[in-house]
DNA sequence: GTAAAAAAGTGGGAAAAAGTGGGCTTATGT
DNA sequence: ACATAAGCCCACTTTTTCCCACTTTTTTAC
């Protein structure tokens, strides 16, 4: 579904073109609705069309309120989920409490992950990227799954 | 159905205003009418729309008024249920007791959270979910259910 | 390879909507 | 009866939304 990376620059009131190779898809599946929410692990930013968004949220919520774990992620990712749409010139307004959750402020790189899609602050991607590149070297003891796997 | 965080002030007569991609939604399903009542567990509030408190009122009450755990929950819960609605402006007024509960003077976060929504102060929020970060960061023992959820 | 055309990206202004504050009236309770 | 708080309404300010126009990049055609 969503692969492969942008640079995007937010303006001067938080808006992002969205390239215009996902606009059609963005439309024909949800009319251009989307959710964003932030990712609890890193400062980055999630956005996931609405249709795709919906049985997560479900999922979520569905976990016993009782468990101290389960409130967290509810009120984490729930709590900063925000609809948004892309308008008729294809940008979209990201609200600002996220967007300061991200760090974004006008760099930023929009990266394809599957289901959603994820928004990062430009440095502070390319120092993770960096950092997860030196991991991959030195790492020799990586999960089961993982040995398995041929590129 | 709630989802994503607002910033909201809350004027000097107590009354906040709720934002207005909710209005048409909290008119239609209860014709503008609430409940809000305590956290407990947080200092915040809790604010349902009337049709969604109800069945939960009907099972604490259901609850077997002799156990003396269950006596806590319904003068806890039900004892500050209150009834509250929308003004002709989309505003609420929240009762001093409840205010006074979670800490609110003057800015406030407003969270969506499924089938209600939570008020925060802002600036307890915001060490909160430090600390919700904080732990996801380094939790490592997380409960069954959440293992098995892929975003 | 260059020019023209089209499409994408960017910026900003005006109209509309939302948010805010306060005053006056009505209810409540001491 | 008085004081306090709630309800209601109106007017002002700020923010958001919508739309249009300009710039830049990409595509197409020669």
């Amino acid at each position: 579904m969503f692969r492969g990376v942008h640079n995007i620059n937010l303006d001067a009131k938080g808006r992002m073109a969205i390239p215009a190779r996902y606009r059609q898809l963005l439309h024909e599946s949800n009319n251009g609705a989307l959710v964003v929410t932030i990712d609890t692990e890193e400062a980055c930013l999630l956005v996931y069309p609405l249709s795709e968004w919906e049985p997560i949220q479900a999922k979520i919520e569905a976990l016993p309120s009782f468990n101290p774990a389960a409130r967290r992620i509810q009120r984490l990712l729930i709590g900063h989920a925000t609809d948004i749409e892309l308008d008729a010139s294809g940008r979209l307004l990201l609200p600002s409490p996220l967007r300061e959750y991200a760090g974004l402020d006008k760099k930023m790189v929009m990266m394809g992950q599957g289901n959603k899609f994820e928004l990062w602050d430009e440095a502070h991607w390319a120092e993770r990227r960096q950092r997860y590149l030196d991991d991959m070297r030195e790492d020799n003891q990586l999960p089961e799954e993982l040995l398995n796997l041929s590129l």
